[in-house]
RNA sequence: GCUCCCAUCGUCUAGCGGUUAGGACGCCGCCCUCUCAAGGCGGAAACCGGGGUUCAAGUCCCCGUGGGAGCGCCA
C-alpha cells in the first residue's frame, strides 16, 4: 500500500496545538459512498473549525475481510476531495493508525479488563448461542447473551483455557439502571441497561472485536470528538463502559443520520451510482461534491461555493439534521455548475484532450465555453464543434440552414474574407444584417447553425473570432451548397 | 419481538408557543439575449394522523402510522 499525506497536512500538524482531535475510521472492505464520505467530511470540518487534528485510522482488525485495493481506493477518494489527514497512513508507523498492526495493544487492554474482572471468558459454543437466540426470539424477547458464563469462577475459566478450550472475552455490562450520554447532534440519550447483553470484545482467535478496538483506539489515540453513522448509536453506551473500565476518557460522540439513495433506500457499499469514484469519473469537481455534501442534512451555510475552511467556519454538529437525508442529483449538479463557473484555467485545460485545435487557441476556447458547460469533458465537444474538419448536422440544423438561400451564406462568406484578424462584432453584425437583409435571429440563427451545428452556445461574435478562418469558410460554403439544394428541390 | 432514533414543499432545509410557515435545488412564467448558460423578477409547491396541554401548537405531551438502526466470534 502506498499512502502519503500532503505537505499541507504535515504543516497543519506541526502548527496546531489545539486538543481537538476527530477521526474517520473506515474498514477497507469496500468503496466509499456518499454517506461515508459525508461522515469523513464532517469530522474534517469539526477539526478544522477548532484548529485540531484529523486522524485517518484503518480498521482492518478482521483480517479475513482486509483488502489492500479497497484501502488504496479509500485513501484516493479522500485525497481527491482534499480531505487530508494529520495523522494516519503515510505519517509515522502503522502501529499508530492501522489496527492490524496493533494486536498487542488490544491484548494488553483485554488483560487489564480481565484482571479488573470487567470482562470474563465465555465458553459458550456458537451453536448454543444460536439456539439461545432462536429461543429468545420465539419467546418474543430481545436476543442477547444470557450471561451463562458471567459467573464462572476465574480459576475454572483459566483451567479450561489452559486445556485448550476455545473462549471469547465478554465485557461485563451493568445489569440495571439507565445508561446515559449526551450526543453531539441528538442531545441527551438514555438506554435501559438491561436492553444490552454482554458484548464479545475479543474473538476466540484472540483478535479484537470492532466494539473493542474501535473504542480503545479512540481512547488511546486521544480522539476527542467522533461523528459517525447512527448505526453506532446503540454501541455508544457499551463503548463508554469499556473505556471507563480502562480508565480512559471517551470521546464525545455525535450520530449522523443516514444518507439514502435517490429512491430513499439506504446507501450500501455496493451503491455504485453514488460511489465517489463514479462521481470523479463522471467529471464532478471535488469542490462541488464537498459543497453538496456539507449541506446535506446541514443548515446554516450560505449559498456560496466555499472551500474546506469556509465550510468549516459555519460547521456546528448540534445543527445537523436528525432525519435521514436523500441524495439528490440535481442539487449536486447545481454545485457542480457553480464549481465549473468558478474553475480556474489550469484545472480545466487538462480536460481538453481534443487535438483538432491550434495550441494557441486552447485557452480562448476554454474561456469562451466555460460558462456554458457543466463538465470539463464538454470542452472536447466544443473543440470538435468549432475546429474539426467534419461537422455533423442535425435535422434541426439542416432545417435552419435551408431557411436561408445559398446567396445568404455566400454573401457572409465573401464579406468575412475581407475581414482581417479580429472582427468587431459591434460593427460586423449591422454590416451583415444590411448585406443579407436579415436582422436579428433571421441572421444569427442560420449562421450559428451553419457554423456550430447548434442553435445555442456562447456569443456568436466570439465564436466566429475563435474559429479558424478556413474552417469558417468550409462551413459557410457547405451551408450555401445545402441551401442551394433546397432551392433546386 | 425487544430497545433506540426519526417525521415541514418532489428534494435539502429554516422554524426552538403568536410567522401571510422563510430559503435553496428542481419545475413553470416573464425580463435580458441571436441562442444557451448566467443574472433579475414572479409563480405553483409542505407542517403524517388522532387525542391532549394552552387564550394560542408546525413548535410541548401521549397514542397511532410510516421510515430507519441496533439486538453477531460484521465493521
Amino acid at each position: 500500500m502506498r499512502l502519503h499525506a500532503s505537505g499541507r497536512s504535515i504543516m497543519m500538524r506541526v502548527m496546531t496545538s489545539n486538543a481537538v482531535k476527530t477521526r474517520f475510521a473506515p474498514s477497507p472492505t469496500g468503496k466509499l459512498h456518499l454517506g461515508n464520505l459525508r461522515t469523513a467530511l464532517f469530522n474534517v470540518l469539526l477539526a478544522r473549525r477548532d484548529g485540531g487534528h484529523f486522524l485517518l485510522r484503518i480498521e482492518d482488525s478482521d483480517l479475513a475481510r482486509n483488502d489492500a485495493s479497497a484501502f488504496d481506493a479509500i485513501a484516493a477518494d479522500l485525497r481527491w476531495l482534499g480531505l487530508d489527514w494529520d495523522e494516519g497512513p503515510g505519517i509515522g508507523a502503522p502501529q499508530d493508525w492501522q489496527q492490524s498492526a496493533r494486536a498487542e495493544v488490544y491484548t494488553s487492554a483485554a488483560d487489564k479488563l480481565l484482571a479488573a474482572d470487567a470482562a470474563y471468558w465465555c465458553f459458550c459454543s456458537q451453536q448454543r448461542l444460536a439456539e439461545l437466540r432462536a429461543e429468545q426470539t420465539r419467546q418474543g424477547k430481545a436476543p442477547r447473551y444470557d450471561g451463562c458464563c458471567a459467573s464462572l469462577p476465574r480459576r475454572e475459566a483459566d483451567d479450561r483455557r489452559a486445556a485448550g478450550e476455545p473462549a471469547v472475552l465478554r465485557l461485563r455490562m451493568p445489569q440495571s439502571g439507565m445508561l446515559e450520554f449526551n450526543d453531539l447532534v441528538r442531545g441527551q440519550q438514555t438506554v435501559p441497561a438491561d436492553a444490552l447483553g454482554d458484548p464479545v470484545i475479543q474473538r476466540a482467535d484472540g483478535t479484537a472485536a470492532f466494539l473493542f478496538a474501535n473504542a480503545l483506539d479512540d481512547g488511546l489515540m486521544g480522539v476527542t470528538h467522533v461523528l459517525r453513522g447512527e448505526d453506532h448509536l446503540s454501541n455508544t453506551p457499551r463503548q463508554q463502559v469499556l473505556l471507563r473500565q480502562l480508565g480512559l476518557t471517551a470521546p464525545a460522540y455525535g450520530h449522523l443520520s443516514l444518507v439514502t439513495d435517490e429512491a430513499g433506500a439506504p446507501l450500501s457499499k455496493r451503491s455504485g451510482s453514488a460511489g465517489i469514484a463514479e462521481l470523479h469519473a463522471a467529471g464532478y469537481r471535488p469542490e462541488a461534491v464537498l459543497n453538496y455534501l456539507a449541506r446535506l442534512g446541514n443548515a446554516g451555510l450560505d449559498e456560496q461555493l466555499h472551500d474546506l475552511d469556509g465550510l468549516a467556519r459555519a460547521f456546528e454538529p448540534s445543527r445537523l439534521a436528525r432525519s435521514p437525508a436523500r441524495f439528490d442529483r440535481s442539487q449536486l449538479d447545481h454545485w457542480q455548475s457553480l464549481a465549473m463557473a468558478q474553475a480556474d484555467m489550469a484545472s480545466l485545460l487538462p480536460a481538453l484532450t481534443a487535438d483538432c485545435l491550434p495550441a494557441d487557441r486552447r485557452e480562448s476556447l476554454v474561456a469562451l465555453v466555460q460558462p456554458n458547460i457543466r463538465f470539463a469533458h464538454e470542452l472536447n465537444d466544443w473543440a470538435q464543434r468549432l475546429f474539426a474538419d467534419e461537422l455533423e448536422l442535425s435535422a434541426d440544423a439542416v432545417a435552419a440552414i435551408r431557411s436561408r438561400d445559398a446567396e445568404f451564406f455566400g454573401q457572409i462568406d465573401q464579406a468575412l474574407l475581407e475581414a482581417s484578424g479580429e472582427i468587431d462584432w459591434q460593427v460586423w453584425r449591422p454590416r451583415l444584417e444590411a448585406l443579407t437583409g436579415c436582422k436579428g435571429g433571421k441572421l444569427m440563427k442560420p449562421l450559428r447553425f451553419a457554423l456550430t451545428g447548434l442553435g445555442h452556445g456562447p456569443a456568436l461574435g466570439a465564436v466566429i473570432n475563435l474559429m479558424v478562418p478556413e474552417t469558417r469558410r468550409t462551413r459557410l460554403q457547405r451551408a450555401a451548397a445545402m441551401a442551394g439544394e433546397a432551392d433546386d428541390a
